[in-house]
DNA sequence: ATACAAATTTAAAATCGTTACAAATTTGTA
DNA sequence: TACAAATTTGTAACGATTTTAAATTTGTAT
């Protein structure tokens, strides 16, 4: 709790009883989860959290560099707790999306490249590990 | 026209009208456009499509491996015409899609990897070389 | 402490891309 | 020509996100 509060003052953020429980939650929970999943989660404990204050927070989270978001589904967003750069699996069996260790090797290249680079998601699509092994 | 038609033939596909044209539009316009910016354009010169047309037939030409689906933006899917394997820049000034001429190193890797690979979408984000030469 | 302005949170309504559904049309075949 | 199956169409439903305005909370000056 208090470890949050100094990150999110750190940034310059007012760290209101909300934000600090959706940054905590982003961070102990590394599952990539929706809006919803986090919105649900913390109701249980927050119950008077509004759905548009979990949105409102995570752009300001990102906006800060705090979270990122990824585009991995079809359907909706991911939010993830801001870490080193590394790539995404995401299972179509499970919906599981998995941390990969890879990073982009164009990196260095794209930044010298005619584009300004801002943000690099590397995704990758198939059955997991553990879904293969149950369906054997 | 004759040629679309034959691409849908080979692929078991019933060549209807609407098939062809939307085919046809995705190979000429590589753009990657929306659902509704296939719509609007074939709407043209085809008054009776109906918008459940183009996602029903994106569907089926997605199942046969003839349009791949970019889930590069936050709000809605992309389609192109299914070529080599590429990836994409996103200008989130002008909102246009690019083609980079790399293709993912990890790809081989991944192949022998745990989880069962089946797709890999590399999307790079920042402002594209025209928005920035506009800005300078 | 108290009052007030600004920031934040909340709930409800609106928006927009996509999907579901059922009726109308077209197609292929007997 | 008739009929069944496939396709197309339009409408309604759905769900994620955004907008909006009111209610609440916070910080500051008094």
């Amino acid at each position: 709790m208090e470890e949050y509060k100094k990150i999110l003052i750190a940034k310059g953020i007012k760290p209101t009883f909300q934000r600090i429980k959706i940054l905590e939650y982003l961070s102990r929970n590394r599952t990539h989860p929706t809006v919803d999943m986090i919105y649900t989660a913390l109701f249980k404990k927050v119950p008077t959290l509004s759905k548009t204050t979990v949105y409102n927070t995570l752009d300001i989270l990102r906006e800060n560099g705090l979270v990122d978001v990824l585009t991995i589904t079809e359907s909706e967003m991911r939010y993830e707790y801001c870490t080193e750069p590394h790539h995404h699996f995401l299972c179509r069996r499970c919906g599981r999306i998995i941390d990969l260790d890879v990073k982009c090797p164009y990196l260095e290249k794209m930044k010298f490249g005619e584009h300004k680079l801002e943000q690099i998601h590397g995704y990758f699509k198939g059955i997991c590990k553990d879904c293969l092994e149950e369906a054997q």
